[in-house]
DNA sequence: ACGGAACCTAAGCGCTTGCTCACCCTTTGT
DNA sequence: ACAAAGGGTGAGCAAGCGCTTAGGTTCCGT
């Protein structure tokens, strides 16, 4: 979707932290979601991320007011990113089992080109504070709501056959989430190939008459 | 397979620490999970986990000479329990079809019913040591290849039609695993609910011949 | 020319962390 | 009877934590 290369200083990731502004926060998001992705948020020193983003330890708070913030806005961006991915899918065109695929395809193409955001935004809600929690579980359960709607199309349409769609949608979402975990660029497959093997096996899931 | 019930102490789960002694350690065992699973490996001070156990901080290093030997030890027995559970199901009787839903099945119900200790099992990789690490990997290797073996028999007579083998492996036991991050007891299904949804899915994921 | 906003740093405060140490009970073998 | 061993404690150390503060520099509108 998104087609602006950025000049390759970091090859993998298209640019997803664009519309964070000044540029010193840009660059502590930044620090700070490798730093979490690597040793996880309580592992991960203020020290170490703004010594990443090449600044003092100080200068951090300039920017956030605490540690727990610049997860939140990291995980607030990160669940934005991937609600839209699914949604544009949604409603692309297309019979329920096309429309079902090709989310699958760009959630888990998300979740494995950008795997150290995702790991962040999937692992580390734990250490959200409760408000903030709360805030994140209702883009969470709309995620859910969702392909849970793409689900029930295709059952209405006689497309799919589907006995538990809750429990369906919920362990669709869980497959792809788990890619974010497993998933690394030096792996054999690449986050097109993953999309496409998991895009196969969901249609298996709901019985998809043909593909 | 564990007959044994406790004396519901603790109702959810059969007793899975029963082979660590002394009995101080085994409450050290019990209260470092309950505390690893709910914050953290990170997030979880010694003194938490002494104070869950019933004694003073000091008391933790009479056996254990650190944290990380403590995660350890939790990571290794719970490895054991996972890969013994699922290797009796792989070598029980029946079509691979049957063994694969067994397998599923078993392995499922493990991670909701003990999901404390999957969760660190499954989630706190990162926290051991280097060496305790590369050992644990060993045993995760041991569990690909019990599950990438039954669908290769699968497969081999005929029934299953998997055109990528070790991503689909990887897809069946990703699927297995994250169970332990979204099951909670308060939620609507039974660990034996999960674990028919999840059989009855998986074999939809290898195209079995009938179910 | 200059007041002020924006941004950054060096130093460090108060607290918590993993872990240790000196010492104290109980149980046990002889 | 009593030394040894095993299992425990209260107090506390050195280090590292999140975060604050006082002060400096750069840039801009007027």
């Amino acid at each position: 979707m998104n087609a602006e290369a950025s000049k390759a200083e970091q090859p993998e990731q298209t640019e997803e932290w664009a519309d964070v502004t000044p540029d010193a926060a840009r660059r502590l998001v930044r620090a700070a979601v490798h730093a979490f992705a690597e040793r996880g948020y309580h592992a991960t020193t203020t020290r170490d991320i703004a010594g990443r983003a090449g600044m003092s330890p100080a200068a951090l708070y300039i920017h956030y007011k605490t540690k727990e913030e610049l997860l939140f806005q990291i995980s607030g961006v990160g669940h934005r990113l991937a609600l839209d991915i699914l949604r544009s899918a949604a409603e692309g065109e297309g019979g329920a089992a096309r429309r079902l695929a090709a989310a699958v395809r760009s959630f888990v193409r998300w979740h494995a080109e950008h795997h150290t955001t995702a790991r962040v935004v999937q692992y580390e809600l734990g250490a959200l504070s409760e408000e903030h929690y709360t805030e994140i579980v209702a883009r969470r359960r709309e995620i859910d709501g969702v392909v849970r709607g793409i689900i029930e199309d295709g059952v209405r349409a006689g497309e799919f056959d589907v006995p538990d769609i809750p429990g369906t949608t919920l362990a669709v979402l869980s497959l792809c989430i788990d890619v974010a975990r497993w998933f690394t660029t030096e792996g054999r497959r690449t986050p097109d190939q993953v999309g496409e093997l998991y895009a196969d096996l969901v249609l298996r899931m709901v019985g998809a008459t043909d593909a």
